[in-house]
RNA sequence: GCGGACGUGGCGGAACGGUAGACGCAACGGACUUAAAAUCCGUUGGGCGUAAGCCCGUGAGGGUUCGAGUCCCUCCGUCCGCACCA
């Protein structure tokens, strides 16, 4: 068919460089991709996580904004008013590391990177809306935020405490806790401490709650990501009990010590009590015992690492104080401080029932306090049932628990709650214990007053403030139900330059005041120095002295910056109309956008930044700047890009592009290309600089092009596992967009009628068949993003048109060259969002005059995917044996005639009647001999 | 320890409970070429057989079913998340 001469001078091969640079173009100067707020069809916003500002993509960037682009490209084509913006998430540690290494100012090397990765993402031909491309780190994004921050303070969402958090003494700032790496700085490699420093804290756990039911109903997230967050918020429903306390015992008459327990029901195998050591309670008692004091001191030192979790022993001191058991006044039971009590969860004291609790059954056996067993499994004999090294921490019969003897646990927790919501203690008196924190330091985080942590500790019970309430101390429940939750708030403080400032003043006379409205943004000093580890605004010699708003006196600002995470918890709201100077959202443009309704990014963000936007959008709700709780209808988790390690006999990594494969047979050797030393292939692995088995994606678009990459990111691996990068595949996907070019061209050639033929033959309605198959298949997958198999079915596409024209004549009839270049025009639009530089390059060849890439998606002609005959496959016995071909609406009856009269299985039946024959319309027949 | 996911050719992977291995990669054979590249045609789960065909095959073992890669139970392995959570 090629053998006339060229209808129009085609190169024979496609030139990926000169094309994509020059479809760039047109799009930028036709502003395609550009969306208007006002654009009246039906909404579709597409987003993919953004990047940080490293200073060059890798290839995880070009999987996510592939990814991300096919479906903009798709919803566009689907008649969608498409948001698809990015931006960039520009604060963060890097830029600090940066300008300490290389004297470069942060803000500098910041833009310089985005200005780089900003090329880097346009060479890949992404439809995104650059006019709303907007940088965290720009004062006119953040002050945004600091207005926030200010309408969460006054809306109660922020609160300052007095906490714990990891500080890197090298680095001289706090670290995240997935900053700190078996208890060492990322960074420094210092050995991290636990300090005690004021937060500003986001009270992301008064959304516990409704963070974790609405997980429900985020029916387009992952299951693993809403199980992660569900484990992650840990919500558990128990009893917080009040024990009274032996005051002749205790170093200031504190008279009570509360505890939450999930087990009320093991109450009658109680042995002992045991607190943090950061307890209020132990503190005080340290005061007058340097035994005590200097084991606290030790616990303080003992790592927090995993191995040092794992090998710690279980370690307690017996404080003196004794408790009383709240059924029973003349049962007291002694009050350990313990290493393994957290002053973070519950209330950091517990009552420990060793037989059932593996903890708390080491602990006693350490210190010789001995184990009743309170329930027993069903089917056991309570007489033998004894507990010696294992705990028996399931369900069962109560025993040796006097009234709750022969209930169950269930039984036996509600009767416990029961009886003790109903029982009043006469002191009520816990100020002792709580003047830690009305002092305003140590705050610990204890289960007081529901007022207090509504959502954290929120009781179950109707709420007797009246008991709670009664001048003096009267009486009231010594148990409430409760429900605890794992989740903690947000600390936000960081000790860094590169950050939002925290928008408050601190006054002598006025404690923290807020920055007004009226002068925000509060911007960062551009003249700083980062000469000396610490933070630099601190140092800075005017920057933080200022009048106090209320007072006129001295004051300071606050030195701390947010965390990098507030940035990106609301940058996709922020999107639906960057142009707004006045506030952070429009809220009716916000509205009409929001939710996101495809989001896209790596798993590592399942917990922390997925959580923190769904906090954050709530907080943004409550103070009036968007109306939505969900941010995120749908999330996608893509997997990562991982590729083979290569290393030289001295152990040296080396880069893939150092390297040269060859291949014997199936053995591959590699060698490294500049001096020909054998190199070690090594086991596949996530890219990674330490590794450098990473390949520059600048190097691939350069060789191959935009649309190659794209290709084979979506080839082969399903998109949410991991994909092999590998230079075979490359060029397997770059020999593809070569075929698809002379397949493009050979069709373009074909005279083909204008009008649509009446009748096709069997072989133009081959092509027709074939190619509204694959439109069929590829518009469902790409809207379940199943690129791998779209990619499948273009191939399956492309081969079928192939062979169609290598089978034809050489002048083909004026019907098939109809339906070959209907096949073209479809096929073109198909593979269009995978490889849109190409297929504008298809689409001008086959003579249109448009883009393709604002064409509409082609109309799938339902007829032509039904057969009028249909091939059943046959088992016998559930084996396949034959095939029959009967007509596609024959019934059960005819089906089975037409399977009976088959040899084959005439032969099988060896003249006997089928047991049974299955007959299922469409599928297939199994007749049962 | 707790929770979750996964296990299919040489490799990546397809497969509403219904023909296991689509599609790609690699490999092998052939055509074209002085040659190579590119391209095109063909073969490719294992075993038996000249052939028609038969047998075996989805980590292992059991079960449900006319029929199981798919559902259920037990076990093995790999990966991920959380972890002294009261």
């Amino acid at each position: 068919m090629t053998s006339e001469p060229q209808k129009n001078q085609r190169p024979e091969r496609y030139n990926a460089r000169e094309a994509e640079a020059r479809w760039q173009r047109v799009w930028d100067e036709r502003g395609i991709f550009a969306t208007a707020n006002s654009d009246p069809r039906p909404k579709y916003y597409v987003l993919e996580m953004f990047p940080y500002p490293s200073g060059r993509i890798h290839m995880g960037h070009v999987r996510n904004y592939t990814m991300g682009d096919v479906v903009a490209r798709y919803k566009r084509a689907m008649g969608h008013a498409v948001l698809h913006p990015m931006g960039w998430d520009a604060f963060g540690m890097p830029a600090e590391n940066a300008a300490m290494a290389q004297k470069v100012h942060p803000k500098t090397w910041t833009y310089e990177n985005i200005a780089a990765m900003k090329k880097q993402l346009q060479s890949m031909g992404l439809s995104l809306d650059w006019a709303r491309e907007v940088a965290t780190c720009d004062p006119a994004y953040y002050k945004h935020q600091q207005k926030m921050f200010l309408d969460f303070l006054a809306a109660g969402l922020v609160k300052r405490e007095y906490r714990k958090v990891n500080w890197d003494p090298v680095d001289q700032t706090v670290l995240a806790n997935e900053q700190v790496i078996d208890g060492r700085g990322w960074r420094s490699g210092a050995l991290v401490e636990q300090r005690d420093l004021y937060q500003w804290v986001f009270k992301i756990s008064d959304y516990a709650e409704e963070l974790l039911e609405a997980l429900d109903t985020l029916d387009r997230w992952p299951d693993k990501v809403r199980l992660m967050q569900k484990n992650w918020i840990g919500r558990s429903e128990g009893l917080l009990i009040r024990f009274a306390l032996d005051t002749a015992t205790t170093p200031n008459g504190e008279s009570e010590l509360e505890i939450f327990t999930t087990r009320p029901d093991t109450l009658f195998g109680a042995k002992f009590m045991a607190v943090s050591p950061d307890h209020p309670l132990a503190a005080a008692a340290a005061k007058e015992n340097p035994e005590l004091a200097a084991f606290i001191e030790q616990c303080h030192h003992m790592g927090t690492s995993q191995a040092a979790i794992d090998t710690a022993d279980k370690m307690g001191f017996d404080t003196g104080i004794r408790a009383l058991h709240p059924f029973d006044a003349s049962w007291t039971l002694p009050v350990y401080v313990a290493n393994f009590i957290l002053m973070d969860y519950g209330t950091g004291a517990i009552f420990g029932c060793p037989a059932h609790d593996q903890r708390d059954l080491d602990f006693v056996n350490k210190y010789g306090l001995g184990n009743t067993p309170v329930v027993c499994p069903e089917g056991q004999d309570p007489a033998s049932f004894v507990i010696t090294a294992e705990a028996y921490e399931g369900d069962g019969r109560m025993i040796n628990s006097r009234f709750l003897d022969g209930m169950t646990t269930a039984e036996a927790k509600e009767e416990v709650a029961r009886r003790l919501e109903n029982t009043f203690s006469v002191s009520g008196d816990t100020d002792s214990i709580r003047h830690h924190e009305a002092a305003g330091v140590a705050g610990p985080r204890r289960a007081t007053a529901p007022a207090d942590h509504p959502s954290r500790l929120a009781s179950l019970a109707p709420q007797d403030d009246g008991s709670r309430n009664v001048p003096g101390g009267g009486s009231r429940p010594i148990a409430q139900r409760q429900v605890n939750y794992r989740l903690r708030d947000w600390g936000i403080s960081r000790q860094r330059y590169w950050g939002c400032p925290i928008p408050i003043i601190h006054c002598e006379k006025c404690g923290t005041v807020p920055v007004p409205a009226s002068e925000l943004p509060v911007t960062l000093p551009d003249d700083v120095s980062f000469d000396k580890p610490g933070n630099p605004l601190d140092r800075h010699p005017t920057w933080k002295h200022i009048r106090c708003p209320a007072c006129g006196g001295e004051a300071r600002r606050e030195t701390d910056t947010m965390d990098t995470f507030v940035d990106s918890s609301w940058y996709f709201i922020r999107f639906t109309d960057p142009w707004n100077e006045k506030a952070p959202t429009t809220p009716h443009v916000a509205n009409a956008w929001m939710p996101v309704d495809q989001y896209i990014g790596g798993i590592e963000h399942a917990i922390l930044h997925l959580l923190y936007s769904r906090f954050f959008t709530r907080a943004m709700k409550k103070t009036g700047h968007v109306d939505l709780d969900e941010p995120f209808a749908g999330l996608f988790t893509q997997g990562m890009v991982v590729h083979e390690t290569y290393r030289t006999k001295s152990g040296e990594w080396v880069m893939p592009a150092e390297v040269t494969i060859t291949s014997e047979g199936d053995k591959r050797t590699a060698a490294l290309t500049a001096t020909g030393e054998d190199v070690e292939i090594g086991p596949i692995e996530k890219m990674s600089k330490s590794k450098r088995n990473t390949v520059d994606p600048d190097d691939i678009m350069d060789s191959y092009g935009a649309d190659v990459a794209r290709w084979f990111m979506l080839s082969d691996s399903p998109p949410d596992r991991d994909v092999i990068w590998s230079e075979e595949g490359v060029q397997g996907a770059s020999r593809f967009v070569q075929r698809l070019w002379r397949l493009i061209g050979e069709i373009a050639d074909v005279d083909a009628p204008a009008a649509r033929p009446s009748n096709f033959s069997e072989q133009a309605l081959a092509v027709r068949k074939a190619a509204h198959r694959a439109l069929a298949h590829v518009s469902e997958d790409i809207a379940k993003l199943r690129f791998n198999r779209c990619v499948a079915h273009i191939y399956e596409c492309a081969n079928a048109l192939s062979d169609a024209i290598g089978a034809a004549e050489s002048k083909p009839s004026p019907d098939f060259a109809w339906a070959l270049r209907e096949a073209g025009d479809i096929l073109v639009r198909l593979f269009h969002p995978m490889m849109p530089h190409l297929a504008e390059e298809c689409w001008a060849v086959l003579g249109h005059d448009s883009l393709v890439s604002t064409e509409s998606w082609p109309e799938v002609e339902e007829s032509l995917l039904v057969e009028s005959t249909i091939t059943l496959p046959v088992q016998i016995n559930g084996k396949k044996r034959a095939d029959v071909t009967v007509a596609r609406e024959a019934g059960k009856a005819e089906i089975e005639a037409a399977v009976l009269a088959l040899d084959t299985v005439q032969r099988a039946l060896d003249g006997k009647s089928p047991k049974k024959v299955i007959v299922v319309p469409q599928r297939i027949v199994n007749v049962v001999a």
